[in-house]
DNA sequence: GTAACATGTTAGTTTAAACTAAAATGTCAT
DNA sequence: ATGACATTTTAGTTTAAACTAACATGTTAC
């Protein structure tokens, strides 16, 4: 629970968690939304939010698919959360995002061989 | 409000908090329970907390006074906190620091002059 | 098997929070 | 006024979170 207060307590971490609260999401569409961080960077965020018990994650192919549980956990700050998801502003950003995201990747640091 | 969420996800402020929770008490009675840190650490984040709107103080006398205000606007975390700090050990571990402090003080870093 | 894709993990860096030590401010009593 | 007490603030340090870049793992299609 202490860990739950903690991992909410991010703004990136909220972010994440809005993209996948009505739909779950594969880690790359989720890092698709965020162009500004590396993919590393959502897959960390991505796993303290399992650690602290709020989303977990299935495999589907090459994929994997995150989705949020334990809403009901969440009991009070579920509502403080949706209706801040609600808010018309906020819609409008996250299908900016979404559309973003639908387009197609961005490119990730160069690799170079080992 | 998400200032508030960030400031209790800080253990130091969820004590403080649950210091004063049922009745407000000085600035120098905070810091005797909390032997661990400095008195201006101990005052840097009552002004988080109070930055968060959920602690308001008055002066009386040389003292400040700190009280948690807001409790309603808690919400949801409100019964979760409560349920939490009404639990046994709890407890037993807050006479032990209150007892610390009534006994006195605690010596301060040595000053210098200027 | 290899190649391309999707995600995960590691090591090192950057950024921000929390803290200490000291000085500054403010209050009460004399 | 001075001196003792109570708190706040500042500057600098320590500690921890968040991030990047690179490498590693795992899956699908060939």
């Amino acid at each position: 629970m202490l860990l739950m207060l903690a991992a909410l307590a991010s703004p990136r971490r909220r972010e994440i968690l809005r993209l996948i609260w009505r739909q779950p999401r594969s880690a790359g569409e989720i890092h698709r939304a965020m162009p500004d961080v590396t993919f590393g960077a959502v897959s960390l965020q991505l796993g303290v939010l399992a650690d602290a018990g709020l989303v977990e994650s299935r495999a589907e192919g090459r994929s994997r698919i995150y989705r949020v549980c334990n809403k009901r956990a969440l009991g009070p700050l579920r509502q403080w959360l949706e209706r801040m998801w609600d808010d018309q502003l906020w819609n409008l950003k996250l299908a900016a995002e979404l559309e973003e995201a639908r387009r197609g990747p961005k490119p990730q640091p160069i690799k170079k061989r080992k």
